[in-house]
DNA sequence: AGATTGACTGCAT
DNA sequence: CATGCAGCCAATC
Protein backbone atom coordinates (compact mmCIF):
# COMPACT_ATOMS: atom_id res chain seq x y z
CA UNK A 1 0.00 0.00 0.00
CA UNK A 2 0.81 3.72 -0.72
CA UNK A 3 -0.85 5.71 0.95
CA UNK A 4 0.66 9.09 -0.17
CA UNK A 5 -2.29 10.85 1.79
CA UNK A 6 -0.40 10.16 5.35
CA UNK A 7 2.43 11.85 3.69
CA UNK A 8 1.41 15.33 5.00
CA UNK A 9 0.32 13.81 8.46
CA UNK A 10 3.72 12.21 9.19
CA UNK A 11 4.86 15.75 8.30
CA UNK A 12 2.37 17.71 10.94
CA UNK A 13 3.08 14.64 13.41
CA UNK A 14 6.79 14.75 12.94
CA UNK A 15 6.39 18.94 13.63
CA UNK A 16 5.63 18.63 16.99
CA UNK A 17 8.18 20.00 19.59
CA UNK A 18 9.01 17.86 22.74
CA UNK A 19 7.12 18.62 25.87
CA UNK A 20 3.69 19.24 23.61
CA UNK A 21 0.79 16.99 22.14
CA UNK A 22 -1.57 17.45 19.78
CA UNK A 23 -5.05 15.60 19.31
CA UNK A 24 -5.99 13.86 16.46
CA UNK A 25 -8.43 16.61 15.24
CA UNK A 26 -6.07 19.16 15.79
CA UNK A 27 -4.06 17.58 13.26
CA UNK A 28 -6.75 17.17 10.78
CA UNK A 29 -7.45 20.33 11.09
CA UNK A 30 -4.01 21.59 10.36
CA UNK A 31 -3.88 19.21 7.62
CA UNK A 32 -7.32 20.24 6.06
CA UNK A 33 -9.14 17.81 4.20
CA UNK A 34 -8.38 15.31 6.89
CA UNK A 35 -10.55 13.69 9.11
CA UNK A 36 -9.36 12.30 12.67
CA UNK A 37 -10.07 8.98 11.97
CA UNK A 38 -7.96 9.80 9.09
CA UNK A 39 -5.21 10.60 11.65
CA UNK A 40 -5.29 7.87 13.88
CA UNK A 41 -5.17 5.50 10.74
CA UNK A 42 -1.92 7.23 9.27
CA UNK A 43 -0.79 6.75 12.68
CA UNK A 44 -1.97 3.45 12.94
CA UNK A 45 0.71 2.80 9.90
CA UNK A 46 3.27 4.54 11.10
CA UNK A 47 6.19 2.05 12.25
CA UNK A 48 8.15 2.28 15.24
CA UNK A 49 11.60 2.59 13.63
CA UNK A 50 10.19 6.24 11.81
CA UNK A 51 11.63 9.16 13.10
CA UNK A 52 7.85 10.51 13.69
CA UNK A 53 7.42 10.68 17.18
CA UNK A 54 3.63 9.29 16.87
CA UNK A 55 3.68 9.10 20.66
CA UNK A 56 2.87 12.61 20.70
CA UNK A 57 -0.44 12.23 19.11
CA UNK A 58 -3.01 11.52 21.40
CA UNK A 59 -6.67 11.38 21.55
CA UNK A 60 -9.07 14.80 22.67
CA UNK A 61 -9.89 13.32 26.39
CA UNK A 62 -5.57 13.96 26.55
CA UNK A 63 -5.47 9.88 27.14
CA UNK A 64 -3.83 7.57 25.45
CA UNK A 65 -5.91 5.11 23.06
CA UNK A 66 -4.66 1.66 22.41
CA UNK A 67 -2.20 0.34 19.08
CA UNK A 68 -3.35 -2.26 17.67
CA UNK A 69 -0.54 -5.02 19.11
CA UNK A 70 0.85 -4.84 22.54
CA UNK A 71 0.72 -2.31 25.66
CA UNK A 72 1.64 0.18 23.76
CA UNK A 73 -0.09 2.75 26.19
CA UNK A 74 1.75 2.15 29.42
CA UNK A 75 5.36 3.00 26.23
CA UNK A 76 3.47 5.97 24.89
CA UNK A 77 2.78 7.49 28.05
CA UNK A 78 6.14 6.41 29.44
CA UNK A 79 7.37 8.56 26.50
CA UNK A 80 5.67 11.36 27.08
CA UNK A 81 6.38 11.33 30.92
CA UNK A 82 9.90 11.30 29.70
CA UNK A 83 9.60 14.86 27.84
CA UNK A 84 7.83 16.52 30.65
CA UNK A 85 4.31 15.75 30.04
CA UNK A 86 2.67 14.47 33.38
CA UNK A 87 -0.57 12.46 33.90
CA UNK A 88 -3.00 12.99 36.43
CA UNK A 89 -4.65 10.17 38.33
CA UNK A 90 -6.86 9.05 35.47
CA UNK A 91 -3.88 8.60 32.74
CA UNK A 92 -5.16 12.35 31.44
CA UNK A 93 -2.99 14.99 30.04
CA UNK A 94 -3.81 18.28 30.33
CA UNK A 95 -4.21 19.09 26.76
CA UNK A 96 -5.09 23.42 27.81
CA UNK A 97 -1.71 23.27 29.04
CA UNK A 98 0.17 20.84 26.75
CA UNK A 99 -1.70 20.59 23.35
CA UNK A 100 0.49 22.19 20.36
CA UNK A 101 -1.05 24.90 18.60
CA UNK A 102 0.65 24.12 15.61
CA UNK A 103 3.08 25.80 13.34
C1' DA B 1 -19.62 -3.15 -5.53
C1' DG B 2 -21.40 -3.48 -0.67
C1' DA B 3 -20.53 -4.10 4.21
C1' DT B 4 -17.41 -3.79 8.22
C1' DT B 5 -13.91 -1.78 11.01
C1' DG B 6 -10.58 1.55 12.93
C1' DA B 7 -4.77 4.74 17.69
C1' DC B 8 -11.29 9.59 16.70
C1' DT B 9 -14.61 13.66 17.90
C1' DG B 10 -18.64 16.06 19.76
C1' DC B 11 -22.89 16.37 22.02
C1' DA B 12 -26.40 14.18 24.86
C1' DT B 13 -27.59 11.45 28.95
C1' DC C 1 -16.96 13.57 35.39
C1' DA C 2 -18.05 8.84 33.04
C1' DT C 3 -20.76 6.50 29.46
C1' DG C 4 -23.40 6.15 25.02
C1' DC C 5 -24.58 7.09 20.29
C1' DA C 6 -23.92 9.04 15.68
C1' DG C 7 -20.80 10.94 11.95
C1' DC C 8 -16.49 11.07 9.36
C1' DC C 9 -13.07 8.93 5.38
C1' DA C 10 -10.23 5.30 3.87
C1' DA C 11 -8.70 0.60 3.84
C1' DT C 12 -9.82 -4.25 4.04
C1' DC C 13 -12.90 -8.46 3.47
Amino acid sequence: MNPTLYQPIHEIIRLIPSGKVATYGQIAEIVGGCTARMVGYAASSIPLDSDIPWQRVINYKGGISLRSSGSGELLQQKLLEAEGIKFDKSGRADLEHYRWEGE
